[in-house]
DNA sequence: CGGTTTTGACCTGCGC
DNA sequence: GCGCAGGTCAAAACCG
């Protein structure tokens, strides 16, 4: 009942709005999902840390990964993570704190590798990951393939041999149902559906886990079985670049948003983010759907205090940023049994630069079980649990 | 002006 | 071959 939680805030707020917010419009109400309670999600020391891009290592896209189960389709499957999340938020916890229970993920390893142990544990697994996308049976330093600007080649970065080869493999059958158009290579980020959205607040979903590149959306289907829509995004940081991702909220669990990434980007990082005209709409077009009136206004009212919330946030950390001379942060890690001692845990993690964030729902998933929330709707949850034992 | 999102239409893979 | 469903295109509108 773990998750990671890596939100990055910046100015594209609106890149996963109309996910979220379909899904929060027509999917089970969540009322414990309040809008981010800015005293326990945004500290006025932002507990971020900045390891450099070279400390982390990736898979043929560039991107830091391992091989967690896909928990739209139930497979295990090559996880890239937002190596470019910048801030962090935790969870807000709404139960009692006592009833709260953080835990760390259990990060499962292509062929049937597991890894069970704390978060930093994990983090020295990531370390010893090949860019190939397995667990490499001897820890290696460092792998060939670093973040920060990859090698550009001729053709695309993963080459064909990585969509042919399976790196980004999955190792048990799709479930009867659920078919697959090619055999692609895909990765799967399970994260969190920000909290506001959740709650239902299409305009409050500015508040969206974003990455390092440039995504445009170019379509938007209504996917059969699913109460949530699919959003189709292309990079948008070079022309000519297939990479692609899709953005739908969970099945099993609306509060989680699954993102698939295909194919791989032909460029190097962008330098710069993406801030320009038109990708960062505070209000829906004309074009878009609208929503009864009262709820629009009060969803522009609370996505407004988040969004201002946000940006004392990214104030800190885009000039952490700049101290250290990257584009992005990473985040790091964290577990606790706490969620009062979130950060104070947090700054005792600062020594483990390849520390990731791994926030543990379960505190809340579990209060939310008390009430309207059913216990299927945590499976996403349980199959990064490292110590439920329930995957 | 150059970027974005929205959205209906069209294309295409897959199962029957 | 047909139909369904997912994926993509492209025009229109929006935004800074």
């Amino acid at each position: 009942m773990c998750d990671y939680f890596w939100h990055r805030m910046e100015n594209d707020y609106g890149e996963l709005a109309d996910i979220v917010g379909a899904g929060g419009r027509s999917g089970p109400s969540n009322t414990e999902f309040e809008p981010v309670a800015a005293e326990r999600r945004l500290p006025s020391q932002p507990p971020v840390f900045f390891p450099t891009r070279a400390e982390i290592p990736t898979n043929a896209f560039g991107d830091p990964f391992v091989n967690l189960r896909d928990p739209l389709l139930d497979q295990f499957t090559s996880v890239g993570f937002f190596d470019g999340a910048e801030a962090m938020v935790a969870p807000a916890s709404t139960g009692p704190a006592s009833s709260s229970r953080h835990v760390a993920p259990k990060v499962l390893l292509t062929g049937e590798q597991e890894m069970k142990g704390p978060c930093n544990v994990f983090s020295r697994a990531l370390h010893q990951m090949s860019p190939g996308g397995r667990m490499s049976s001897k820890p290696s330093p460092l792998p060939p393939r670093l973040i920060g600007p990859p090698p550009v080649s001729s053709g695309s970065i993963a080459g064909p041999a990585d969509h042919g080869g399976g790196v980004q493999q999955i190792s048990s059958p799709r479930p009867p149902g659920i078919k697959r158009r090619k055999n692609q290579a895909k990765k799967v980020v399970c994260v969190p559906a920000p909290a506001a959205a959740a709650a239902g607040n299409r305009l409050s979903g500015e508040v969206v886990p974003s990455d390092l590149w440039a995504w445009r959306k170019y379509g938007q289907k209504p996917i059969k079985g699913s109460p949530y829509p699919r959003g189709y995004y292309r990079c948008s940081s070079s022309k000519g670049c297939s990479a692609r991702k899709q953005v739908e909220r969970s099945r099993t669990d609306p509060n989680m948003l699954v993102i698939t990434y295909t194919s791989d980007h032909n460029h190097p990082w962008p330098t710069q983010r993406n801030a320009l005209a038109g990708s960062t709409r505070s209000q829906p077009s004309k074009t878009a759907t609208r929503n009864d009136p009262k709820e629009e206004a009060s969803s522009r009212s609370s996505g407004r205090r988040v969004k201002e919330e946000i940006g004392e946030m990214e104030k800190t950390i885009e000039q952490a940023e700049d101290n250290l001379g990257l584009d992005q942060m990473i985040h790091p890690s964290y577990k606790s049994d706490q969620p009062d001692d979130l950060f104070a845990d947090l700054a005792e993690l600062e020594g483990d630069p390849m520390s990731l964030v791994f926030f543990s729902k379960g505190g809340f998933v579990e209060s939310k079980a008390d009430g309207e929330k059913g216990e299927g709707a945590s499976d996403a949850f349980d199959m990064f649990d490292w110590e439920g034992g329930s995957s």
